[in-house]
RNA sequence: GUCCCCAUCGUCCAACGGCCAGGACACCAGCCUUUCGAGCUGACAAUGAGGGUUCGAUUCCCUCUGGGGACACCA
């Protein structure tokens, strides 16, 4: 039997990252097993549907790399199908209509079903003494839909968040009723958030979207959702693209909720970010630049590729570019108050900025080691700490208290904006007003 | 409330019923250092409780406790 699976979105909302590690495990057991992933359209509740949700299941499908071998297929085009199988349980006498909608009587009864990750699950179907399949409204319900389409897409495997564990008696049912051979269950558990609860905008972001926005690398952020209910042994955690699908194993899906935990995700997005070729983070880092209007289009890809390389280790999300270095890209700088008031009001201070500035408008080369050569000459000479000089240059050049290295920050900035720094702080800044 | 599911460090994962319960994140300390970070060292930290089964239980069974989920003409 060839696995078949399927990812069944309603655009009723952005992509959760819940609904996001539900599609990724569907999407690896299908891969794993050389089968098909089917993309479904659950947009039955036109009220609660809007387009502008589906164009953001596709673009957090494509960031994370999932695509569809079949689909997307919409189940508000395929409302003549679920009526023609509602028409057949009428005929067969296995439903009645009843206040306009077709409904599903329940005799109670035990239902038992095989469940990939958990085993055996026995309900008692005197919880609902019936089913509502077909609404007065002419749509069909989300079970109802549901088994018609899985059973019609031949879909072998139904691989879904375990808040579905209760739904999945009735179907059961329906696909009984229906003559429909019955799939392989597999409920995995969800995503919770520091409350213990499923995973809410109270704790942070939920959507995909959100993190790709603030910069997290789509294997990183794979990685990350993977590693939230499995592993793929022997302690390893870093695994993506092919060996990811090779090593995925949804038989040894803990069966646990899995706590999201922001601070993991970070390290792990700090560990591609590391590992990223410097010309694609460079790429990546310019993309949102150009955006923000602080890059021209035609920007200078060497100068751009030494700041990556001087920010690859340091950034553990991409935002981090605009967030903390916007120096780079801004001039003058965003001056912090307190570290104005800390570094650049002492006795002296001024002075040697100017002195500073001074020296190096001699320089020959602007590069880190002369840079450097320069500053530490005058530290000696005055007899001075590293850091007394080092702390204020850093505010005046940076507008920050912390920076990256800053010999090396200087001479990417490049000689006239040091020099024109220096002298606006030592003469605006330094002195109180 | 009823039904279902679940239970290893604070968090995420490991551990054919059998060596001192392992790794990672976070936290703490040290080293390095121009700040921060990164990196390197090290420390701290768990089998929810009680019963069984067994020569031996994290692992199997039962009860309890705790947590979560589901109880729509929403999906």
């Amino acid at each position: 039997m060839s696995v078949r699976v399927r990812f069944a979105p309603s655009p009723t909302g952005k992509l959760h990252v819940g609904s996001a590690r539900t599609a990724l495990f569907n999407w690896l057991f299908a891969k794993h097993h050389r089968g098909a992933f089917v993309l479904r359209i659950e947009d039955t509740d036109q009220k609660r549907s809007n387009p502008a949700f589906l164009q953001d299941i596709d673009a957090s499908l494509a960031f994370l790399g999932i695509v569809a071998d079949e689909g997307p297929i919409f189940q508000s085009q395929r409302a003549a199908l679920y009526r023609e199988h509602a028409e057949r349980l009428l005929q067969a006498g296995q439903v009645v209509e009843r206040e306009g909608a077709v409904v599903f009587p329940v005799a109670p009864q035990t239902v038992t079903f095989a469940d990939l990750l958990h085993g055996d699950i026995t309900v008692d179907t005197s919880l609902f003494e019936s089913l509502v399949l077909m609404k007065s409204d002419g749509t069909p319900t989300y079970n109802f839909a549901c088994v018609v389409d899985d059973a019609l897409m031949r879909i072998s495997h139904v691989i879904r968040g375990d808040d579905h564990i209760a739904n999945t008696p009735k179907q059961v049912l329906l696909y009984r009723a229906l003559g429909f051979p019955l799939p392989v269950f597999a409920h995995i558990p969800l995503i919770v958030g520091v409350d213990r609860a499923r995973l809410s905008k109270r704790f942070g972001a939920t959507s995909v979207d959100e993190y790709r926005q603030v910069g997290y690398l789509p294997e990183a952020f794979v990685n990350y959702l993977v590693l939230l209910g499995w592993s793929p042994g022997g302690n390893r955690e870093l695994i993506a693209g092919q060996e990811l699908i090779e090593a995925f194993d949804l038989a040894k899906v803990r069966k646990a909720a899995a706590q999201f935990d922001q601070r993991k995700l970070d390290w792990l997005n700090s560990q591609y970010l590391k590992r990223t070729p410097l010309p694609r983070l460079a790429a990546l880092l310019a993309e949102r630049l150009v955006a923000k209007g602080w890059l021209p289009a035609d920007y200078d890809r060497t100068w751009l590729s030494r700041i990556a390389a001087l920010l690859q280790d340091r950034l553990r999300v991409l935002e981090e570019i605009e967030e903390e270095h916007a120096f780079f890209f801004r001039e003058p700088p965003d001056y912090e108050g307190e570290a104005v008031e800390k570094y650049l009001r002492g006795d002296g201070v001024a002075e040697r900025l100017l002195e500073l500035r001074e020296r190096l408008s001699r320089l020959a080369a602007f590069d880190t080691p002369q840079i450097e050569a320069a500053t530490r000459a005058l530290v000696a000479e005055r007899q001075l700490a590293s850091k007394e000089l080092i702390h204020p240059v850093r505010v005046a050049v940076t507008g920050r208290e912390v920076s990256p290295p800053l010999f090396e920050t200087m001479a990417i900035l490049g000689k006239a904006k040091v020099l024109s720094r220096l002298e606006h702080a030592a003469t605006a800044l330094a002195r109180r007003s």
